[in-house]
DNA sequence: ATCTATTTGTACGTATGTATT
DNA sequence: AAATACATACGTACAAATAGA
């Protein structure tokens, strides 16, 4: 194989810029070298260049702002990116909600396990105020809707409280938004689920008590039961999840 | 909310052609309006026409060609792409082995078990072969490294014949090509885990006579078995994992 | 509050490379 | 082999945004 450069100039310079940010140890917030002298530096011209911080930018890694002091600027990926980026790759790749539920069957549990003892009361009680809004029955199917929605929520709030082990948090949450996205659009949630909401808090109050009281194999037991208890609901409509990108809010 | 547009002119042309995709349900292969055409459509210039193609292309949604009946086309985005893409994430985010080792122990069991009785013979011998590398005790450090990433590859292999649940198989994926990764450049593998290779190379043909037997809790139990063995093992050395970008390749 | 300097953002023109016919 | 259609790259000019005097 020839040393010949098949990859376009904009992408040799993106390369370029990430080997710099490796190798110099660069941190969110450090500014990289304006355009002009990334023009005379590495010997392109101004579009060039420009294309290639397109391109750092759309993964996520630069941030660019204008005026005095301004330029390109390391950035450490929002999470949301991380989560809009992931949903391209799957945008082509037929996932059922059985896959979502595959996954967080053998996740949340582990989850649900390593928050027990380690949320503070303040958290603590802001989950709890968060069950309120569905331990009712819904009216109708706005409102069940609506619960449905607040019951994921409180799986985001459970993975936010768990900082140590960013890659379970992220997949834990790329999964609930996937689920979110769904009720929001599709009817997704229509036969036999009314009393879903229901089972659903009665599992979020004892696993909030199995997390206070700091025992472990509880929460996890309780979490997989609760997955088993959706899954089996959910594998009833076998639905193909809707062919979209997720927004990046 | 205002219509006030206050992202940058290619990113907007960037999302007018992903709801393209979306709303025309486009499939990879179709072709996009050339250069020209979206200059004129959309009322930009060539330059920012070009700086909307990177960024599209840098999320692995198009790849463009040149000649005549080229130009950007919908592409379904390779799962190293997005692997790349979220090693960009967890770049400034502090993954710890154990951190991989707490997904794997919940997410290979799974995949195991989902394997179970659905594994052709030939693949079957050629993961049997496999094995071979690695069923004698390594001779020095070298071998020994290239035992553990033959190891690995085994695990890779098992995602690969799993086609159901690509979301499973994506994340499967990813753990073990970091672990591969701090294989390769560090030396990761040093104290004490000399057996390693022999006691997983065990586990390894137990798993496979499960798999072959269609016995569904048995693969499950082994692959956990082997997963917990492995992470006692990584949990004694508490690495940082290397900062760096995984290639695409 | 206004101006000014700095730096990115957009547009346009032209020339070159590359693959198809 | 040549003509064609398309992306690729360069250079310049000017617009917009922002920080600081």
């Amino acid at each position: 194989m020839a040393g010949s450069s098949t990859k376009r100039r904009p992408y040799q310079v993106a390369e370029t810029i990430k080997r710099w940010i490796v190798e110099k140890h660069l941190k969110p917030g450090d500014r990289l070298p304006g355009e002009a002298e990334l023009m005379g530096q590495l010997g392109v011209s101004k579009g060039t260049v420009r294309e290639s911080t397109r391109v750092l930018e759309a993964q996520g890694l630069v941030e660019t702002r204008t005026g005095p002091g301004g330029g390109a600027f390391v950035r450490a990926m929002s999470e949301a990116r991380a989560i809009s980026l992931l949903s391209h790759y799957l945008f082509f790749q037929d996932i059922s909600i059985r896959d979502i539920y595959q996954i967080r069957l053998a996740l949340e549990p582990e989850l649900a396990a390593s928050l027990a003892g380690r949320v503070g009361p303040e958290d603590m009680s802001r989950l709890r105020a968060s069950l309120e809004s569905y331990t009712d029955i819904a009216r109708d199917d706005e409102e069940e809707r609506q619960q449905h929605l607040d019951s994921l929520n409180f799986h985001l709030m459970l993975a936010e409280l768990s900082g140590n082990n960013p890659l379970l948090c992220f997949i834990i949450r790329f999964t609930t938004q996937v689920l979110a996205d769904l009720t929001i659009y599709r009817r997704l949630y229509e036969p036999a689920t009314h009393d879903l909401g229901q089972t659903g808090c009665r599992f979020h109050a004892e696993l909030l008590d199995a997390i206070e009281a700091g025992d472990a194999e509880r929460a996890r037991r309780i979490m997989r039961e609760h997955m088993l208890s959706a899954q089996a609901v959910m594998n009833a409509q076998e639905a193909q999840v809707r062919r979209d990108f997720l927004s990046e809010t």
